[in-house]
DNA sequence: AAGCACTTGTGAACGCGCGAACAAACTCGG
DNA sequence: CCGAGTTTGTTCGCGCGTTCACAAGTGCTT
């Protein structure tokens, strides 16, 4: 029983869990809305309804960063939105250079939710040379052999792949030995890095096949609902049969 | 060639962990690399090499479809591709519909891995009166005023909202109301749905603030070592003492 | 000033997925 | 025909994340 109040002391700095960063960036978005419709405050039963997670789990997720928000009234959204804002590191400038220029690096260029939060691309660069030259959302189309300058030069800290699978290796490799750190993949394919080197993945195959595995899911069970048997079967699986 | 020495394993239709599902198009990926290059059988390591995840929980995913894959030997490729494909929906074709033809939905149209396994996109509706007409990886561009029409004509049963924000929730509205019931949203907002229906989301930019903190977390280790009391504190966490 | 209605922050139980270790099963060589 | 080597399928313990439930704190009303 640690009934005593000293917990190992998860202030904030360390240890704030993978699903709770993961969701922050949610909550932010519903806070701006709430700010820009002029409330000041909110409950985390509001909040957690714009966001579509649970009361208690946004709450839980609020007291990683500390203890803003007041008992009996709910939070003060300017206040949560420059907290949330720091500890996801958004009230500084994030060099991004997108590698990649066809149809998907297009809509990366013009995609608005980029430059608004401290995201800014600083460059994109194509292996193509018919594409190298393009001015594209301000910015114009460098040559792939300029990667490592550019990075250098602009203190790039995240890398967009949205080339082909076949360059993407290839492309973080050259990102990683230029010195950046944060990787963002929409190639479809599994990339390995060094340590510290973080990469996220953005894979629309893979959502369309999820999507199709619960929608066959549907089918079947409104196909063949004579087999209720298996429904939620519990403890079925420990099958010791020989 | 399919060896087909498991006649049974007809059951296992339920009860799949869904972070298996979200695995298996992974699998698969990395099952038709193999194939390709002629591959005739993998083992686990292997396999969970090419797919970035641990042996054993590979073997944990797969014994969830059946018991496909032979003891000494491995898993036959073609057989255990068939065997994901078909559990993942991939042996029949999905009619999708893309509503919102902007930088995204052209960078979504033109994406082969839409159409490569069995996802096809019939048709494409926008709002905006110019981008009417226009035909686009084959497929001319409707008005959303006959969403639900084409919906019907078409049996789509996948809807994918590329969308500015503000729209996004009413034409979800609608294709719900139309009979979609799987939903894959790029819009920056939280779509509310009722029960039954299958939304997954990507967001661009909610993956850039998730690598935004990592980046920051990194930065600020290096910066300030001093106070490495909390640093990768080895089984002290665990709290096994009491 | 004191009670009341309301909301946050958190302690504790629950469930799930991950990882390691192992037995069953198969192939191959002698 | 049998034993050695290999690989799958499964079992078990563990740690993380989610959820419930409640005490503590705040503002408002009387």
């Amino acid at each position: 029983m640690s009934a005593a109040p000293s917990p190992r002391a998860a202030r904030s700095r360390d240890g704030i869990p993978d699903a709770t960063v993961a969701r922050l960036p949610v909550y932010l978005r519903a806070l701006l809305a709430y700010s820009e419709r002029g409330t000041a405050t909110v409950s985390s039963e509001e909040l957690a309804a714009a966001a579509g997670v649970n009361s208690a789990k946004l709450r839980k997720d609020l007291s990683y960063l500390g203890s803003y928000g007041t008992r009996g009234v709910g939070y003060d959204v300017a206040y949560l939105v420059y907290q949330i804002s720091r500890e996801l590191g958004l009230t500084q400038d994030w060099a991004c250079v997108i590698v990649g220029v066809g149809s998907l690096g297009h809509a990366l260029a013009n995609y608005g939710g980029f430059s608004s939060r401290g995201f800014r691309i600083v460059a994109l660069v194509d292996a193509d040379p018919a594409r190298v030259g393009v001015t594209l959302a301000g910015v114009v189309v460098n040559p792939i052999e300029d990667l490592e300058s550019i990075i250098a030069a602009r203190a790039v800290t995240i890398g967009v792949i949205a080339t082909p699978g076949l360059a993407a290796q290839e492309v973080c490799d050259r990102l990683v030995a230029a010195g950046v750190t944060s990787i963002l993949n929409f190639a479809p394919v599994v990339l390995s890095v060094p340590d510290g080197v973080d990469v996220r993945k953005v894979d629309l195959s893979v959502e369309l096949q999820i999507l199709a595995f619960h929608a066959q899911r549907r089918s079947l069970r409104e196909a063949e609902p004579a087999t209720a048997k298996s429904r939620r079967a519990p403890a079925m699986v420990g099958g010791v049969t020989p």
